[in-house]
DNA sequence: AACATGGTCAACCGCAGTCGC
DNA sequence: TGCGACTGCGGTTGACCATGT
């Protein structure tokens, strides 16, 4: 009757990736990208569910993903957009090149969270807190830094039909699923703090062979940043290109034999580090 | 120095939506 | 049209690390 597992369970691994799963798995997307993530575990070589090498991949392994903490624009944004969409992190995270709903949602409960109760705000509702705790934290929030995400909610908690036009966002408040239609530019109000030049492609870079990068804001990252990386921006559709020759040493329709390569070391010469790309 | 506590974040779980047959 | 397979999403957990006592 119920549902089959996602996997069998037995003999699949859990937890922790170890480096080795990595580069197996980042190897395998990369040339061959993922038609059906319950075969890529095998195809790879891996002893993991599909679902877990999908996490792996979307929350780790993208390589247009930033790292390290949201910038204070992305966490205005972040207030914003949940202020609109509530918690859709795949929607707040859509408008946020390079980050992920994870990491947005561990975001939201570990600091944004905290720092909206510390300013008399209500997460939730993005309202004023309860009158009880109100007092204390607007003290707290005075005493402390009030920057420009109080100003933000302020403007949220006055009217929530001015939301939409906020930071001109409009759109993103009338159309859920028109990422296209909203340039990468207007929901990147922090392009010059660009961690990344692979972020620039964020959202056109991925492996679901879909998409198309769009040209003109990713060429011009992609210029400020030397190396093989610019690949990524180049392409239209990351897992459309000729991987294997990239990588040079992957076969094309033998898993076990790109098992064995170093993603990294193609790319060690060419200014494309490893440690700086994890 | 050792332990306790709290914070952070990667990963898992289960449900819901979508798609193809 | 109904059913099953698959993917994606949001909530939650647990391990690890930093800080405080």
């Amino acid at each position: 009757m119920g549902r089959q597992p996602c996997c069998e369970k037995i003999g699949i691994k859990k937890g922790p990736w170890t480096a080795e799963e990595d580069q197996k798995l980042v190897t395998f997307l990369l040339s061959h990208g993922h038609c059906c993530w319950r075969l890529v575990p095998k195809l790879a070589g891996l002893l993991r569910c599909g679902k877990s090498c999908r996490l792996r991949w979307t929350n780790y392994l993208r390589p247009d993903l930033k790292r390290g903490l949201l910038s204070e624009e992305e966490e205005a944004l972040v207030i914003d957009l949940h202020a609109q969409l509530g918690n859709r992190w795949s929607k707040i995270a859509a408008r946020l090149p390079g980050r992920t709903d994870n990491e947005i949602k561990n975001h939201w409960n570990t600091h944004i969270k905290k720092k909206l109760k510390k300013m008399g705000i209500d997460p939730v509702t993005h309202g004023p807190l309860a009158p009880a705790t109100q007092p204390l934290a607007l003290a707290l929030a005075q005493q402390r830094d009030p920057p420009q995400v109080v100003r933000e909610e302020e403007r949220c908690d006055d009217d929530p039909s001015k939301q939409a036009s906020s930071q001109g966002l409009a759109a993103v408040a009338d159309e859920d699923d028109d990422v296209e239609e909203t340039p990468a530019s207007a929901a990147q109000p922090h392009g010059a703090t660009t961690t990344s030049p692979a972020s620039a492609a964020a959202g056109s870079v991925s492996p679901s062979c879909s998409s198309s990068a769009s040209g003109a804001d990713a060429d011009a990252d992609a210029a400020a940043w030397p190396g093989p990386i610019d690949l990524f921006l180049e392409v239209d559709g990351i897992m459309d290109m000729d991987w294997a020759g990239i990588l040079s040493g992957c076969g094309d329709d033998d898993a076990a034999d790109i098992s064995g390569v170093d993603l990294f070391d193609h790319y060690a010469g060419d200014g494309f580090d490893e440690q700086v790309w994890m």
